[in-house]
RNA sequence: GGGCCCUUCGUCUAUCGGUUAGGACGCUAGGUUUUCAACCUGGAAAGAGGGGUUCAACUCCCCUAGGGCCUACCA
């Protein structure tokens, strides 16, 4: 019992806290997944918290969003879901403690007269402080609007962070920052400590522009005289063109990325090698990522987004995955390939035995389906330009002649098939690309597809005598 | 304006004072070849600039330049 509580104690425990005002974008995500790595690693617990204190940009839409992200992602968390505004009153009842051990004070400056204040700070270069912080309270006019500011310290700040290391700032740079509101509710510093305090969070793996912020959190840990936890602040990921991340190229949620046909697990590993590092290892299965994730690994510098890489990443992982995975995942991508056959049945059956052979040849499942397209292309095929040039009288009579062969062979198989090509060339006295260019015309009709023979064969010899029959003359 | 953070091939990165500065993506030459890929072999490609410290600096320190973040009764 007692070293189950001691556990909990020293029980790593990470967290996610996106604020619900859009999708998990691939920023988020590359957050989300290196807390998930580090609990995992650990054997301890990651979990998700909705920073949604601020009312009017917190939307429902945005909150299944990111839930939905993070689970196609894979980033399974612990527990339930912890809104931040449904603690409201926790964070209420620790500002009200800091006023009273004197952390922090009510202050009644206006909207006008913190304007002046910060702009006179701002010209002597230090951050704003209230009149109100050494004021008697009891000169407070009655009745009148106040909010609860902290009373920033006056000792200098150092924090430890696991991947900035030192960070320092003097004591004039921390502005006595508002706790509560007018209306009494929560701001952000505070309800981030109190919630971390409360969750047990040991360790915070979060964006860099968190940075700063992690000096103010530190002081009201610090105020409250909670163990601080550790800070890891990870550069941000930029555009390909080292600007801010915008929508034109890569700041989209999860979802688009899914469209656009990467498994989870690709995006996964690209983006675990994003500001990330273990020698010279590229491609990770899930074990392996979880085995060696550890903050020593992580880049203090900037990088930005490489669609290139992804793909390729994203390739390895599609030729690894499941066969059966594979053709549920690729149907959505198929349907949008005009001109298919209707028999369900028979695509799924020739998209399932073609399958080992399709998923090394594509980087994505939009590629894949690409792959697979010739299987289910409805006939006949129009054969334009080069394909049709390749028809030529000689490549017809040949083709007439291996459509002879191809009836009467018993053994409708890969091998056989090829070998029976490979004699076929031979008999005919020419070289293979005589018989294979016409052949793949007729029957992938210019599509993508993989050796000849595994095409036959998963096919079908109906089908494929079908095929070169559409393209011979009539009467054949 | 102030503060903080960052800076190795085009990109992601290795290096933790002594290396011909390594790998990967991309690019490129060639090979294989029945399309498209894949695959194999080779190649070009980097320490922002300037000062120090040191026998020795990509690595440590300082300055400059460039980039980023924060500077809200947003998170």
């Amino acid at each position: 019992m007692i070293s189950q509580v001691q556990h909990l104690k020293t029980m790593i425990r990470t967290r996610f806290a996106p604020s619900p005002t859009g999708f998990l974008h691939i920023g988020g995500a590359r957050t989300a997944l290196f807390n998930w790595l580090f609990a995992r690693h650990h054997g301890g617990q990651f979990l998700l918290r909705i920073e949604d204190t601020d009312r009017a940009r917190s939307t429902q839409p945005a909150i299944d969003a990111i839930q939905d992200g993070l689970s196609w992602l894979g980033l399974d968390w612990d527990g339930d879901l912890v809104s931040q505004y449904s603690r409201a009153d926790r964070h209420v009842e620790i500002a009200h403690q800091m006023v009273a051990s004197g952390h922090a004070f009510r202050c009644y400056c206006d909207a006008d007269e913190v304007d002046a204040l910060r702009a006179a700070a701002f010209d002597e270069g230090r951050a704003l402080r209230s009149p109100w912080r050494d004021r008697d309270p009891a000169n407070a006019p009655d009745g009148a609007p106040f909010v609860v500011r902290f009373r920033a310290g006056d000792a200098d700040m150092l924090v430890e962070d696991a991947v900035q290391g030192e960070v320092r700032w003097a004591a004039k740079e921390f502005d006595d920052l508002v706790l509560l509101r007018s209306d009494m509710s929560p701001t952000y510093n505070l309800a981030v400590v109190v919630d971390d305090h409360d969750m047990d969070i040991t360790h915070i793996i979060r964006g860099d522009d968190h940075l700063v912020n992690a000096g103010r959190q530190a002081q009201i840990y610090d105020a409250m005289g909670w163990k601080r936890p550790v800070f890891a602040h990870i550069p941000l990921i930029h555009g390909p063109d080292g600007k801010k991340l915008s929508k034109r190229h890569g700041a989209l949620g999860a979802e688009a990325y899914r469209d656009m046909g990467y498994l989870p697990e690709g995006l996964r590993n690209y983006l675990l090698r994003l500001g990330w590092s273990h020698g010279d290892q590229e491609i990770f299965t899930d074990a392996e990522a979880i085995a060696a994730f550890d903050m020593g690994g992580l880049n203090k510098s900037p990088s930005r987004l490489d669609l290139d890489k992804l793909s390729h990443i994203n390739a390895h992982h599609i030729a690894q995955a499941d066969d059966a995975r594979l053709c549920e995942l690729v149907t959505p991508f198929l349907e949008g390939l005009d001109g298919q056959i209707d028999d369900a049945a028979l695509k799924a059956d020739r998209i399932r035995n073609a399958m080992p052979a399709l998923k090394t040849r594509a980087a994505t499942l939009a590629e894949l389906a690409q792959q697979a397209y010739f299987l289910v292309k409805a006939r006949p095929f129009q054969l334009e330009g080069k394909l049709a040039k390749q028809l030529d009288e000689t490549a017809c009579a040949r083709l007439n002649r291996l459509f002879t062969r191809l009836v009467e062979t018993d053994a409708w198989n890969d091998a056989a098939l090829a070998s029976l090509l490979k004699q076929f060339a031979e008999s005919e006295s020419v070289g293979f690309g005589k018989v294979g260019q016409p052949l793949r015309a007729v029957l992938t009709g210019g599509a993508p597809a993989p050796d000849l023979a595994l095409v036959m064969a998963v096919l079908g010899r109906d089908e494929v005598l079908g095929r070169i029959k559409d393209q011979l003359s009539p009467g054949i």
